[in-house]
DNA sequence: TATTCGTGGTA
DNA sequence: TTACCAAGAAT
């Protein structure tokens, strides 16, 4: 869960997954839907699949992780750095996870200035040899915690406390008046706008018509409201309505409730919505895709851009 | 090696 | 507002 996600906004999720899956073969006789439903809101989708398909692995294997590197680097969802934090806090092995804050602390103890992405690998070389230190070895987890809270707490991202920093004598990223502006990046590309359209079908019951997304890409194997595929070019509404989901004789009267923009890593999204009021669903509709009642319910694996989607379309009165 | 994958908080 | 960033992994 704590994969390129902060501590504050995995709290509440850790907590319903342990309640709902109090260990491991628990999580791997769930079905995905349930793990996906539980995940919803917290991005990257696919570490909720891989997490279920790592548990199933650990399960056919007596419930039992494996307790080095190499065992674990095996498992779906667990790499570099992950298989490094449990090899040391849960198993002790001398090894320096190299996370985000590790990778910050290490360029500016060394003053390491050639930018990410293509530092990477030069940059968890040197922090492997941090812990090349007795007591740091006799005690890996504490270390790997360490690491993470000086990073988290003292060596920021921005404005570094390193009047308050143990190692403030040993940097050369602040002997030499350069820490903050350590790790350097290359510059980013800018955030493409794409579009999309989205339709919220509501019936008498307040139910709405969700589909499934495919298993793989972007929100894959979550929940959504029916729409075409998302392009570069606007949807004009005559070109949208023809994606409107239809049922032989139904006479559906949609209406544009709005617009509701999405920033995703690597594009933003701008998503027309249109809703209608239906008295019921047709059977050919609820068939093959669903229906859910209350937005709210916990087991519906609705992602936050479609719960922004049906939020604008409650706005608008569509279900009074 | 470079892309693709979410979301919310903060300056 | 925009831009950046967070206990990265898979392809």
């Amino acid at each position: 869960m704590l994969q390129q996600t902060t501590v504050t906004a995995v709290i509440p999720y850790f907590e319903r997954f342990l309640d709902a899956f109090p260990d491991v073969t628990a999580l791997a006789r769930a079905p995905q839907d349930r793990v996906m439903a539980l995940w919803a809101g917290l991005g990257y989708y696919a570490r909720a699949r891989n997490l279920h398909a790592c548990a199933r692995v650990v399960a056919e294997n007596g419930g039992r992780f494996p307790d080095t590197v190499a065992g674990l680097l095996e498992l779906p969802g667990i790499g570099a750095y992950t298989a490094a934090a449990i090899a040391a806090i849960a198993f002790g092995r001398p090894v320096v996870p190299v996370d985000g804050n590790v990778e910050r602390v290490t360029a500016r103890l060394f003053a390491m200035t050639d930018p990410l992405p293509g530092s990477r690998k030069a940059i968890a070389r040197q922090a492997m040899t941090l812990n090349a230190d007795r007591q740091a070895i006799a005690r890996p987890s504490d270390f790997a915690q360490a690491l993470f809270d000086l990073g988290a707490g003292i060596c920021t991202p921005r404005a570094p406390a390193c009047v308050l920093c143990p190692w403030r004598g040993a940097c050369a990223g602040n002997r030499q008046g350069i820490a903050a502006s350590l790790p350097r990046r290359a510059p980013r590309v800018a955030r493409p706008v794409r579009h999309g359209v989205h339709f919220c079908m509501v019936d008498a019951a307040g139910g709405i018509l969700l589909v499934r997304r495919p298993e793989k890409g972007l929100l894959g194997g979550m929940m959504g409201l029916p729409g075409p595929h998302w392009r570069d070019a606007p949807w004009p509404q005559a070109e949208a309505l023809d994606h409107a989901p239809t049922a032989p004789r139904l006479r559906v009267n949609w209406r544009r409730v709005g617009q509701v923009k999405h920033v995703f890593t690597h594009f933003t999204l701008l998503v027309d919505v249109y809703a209608a009021r239906i008295s019921t669903f047709p059977n050919s509709l609820v068939g093959t895709e669903g229906v859910i009642h209350d937005m709210d319910r916990d087991d519906v694996a609705l992602p936050s851009l479609m719960r922004k989607c049906v939020e604008l379309a409650r706005d608008s009165n569509i279900f009074d």
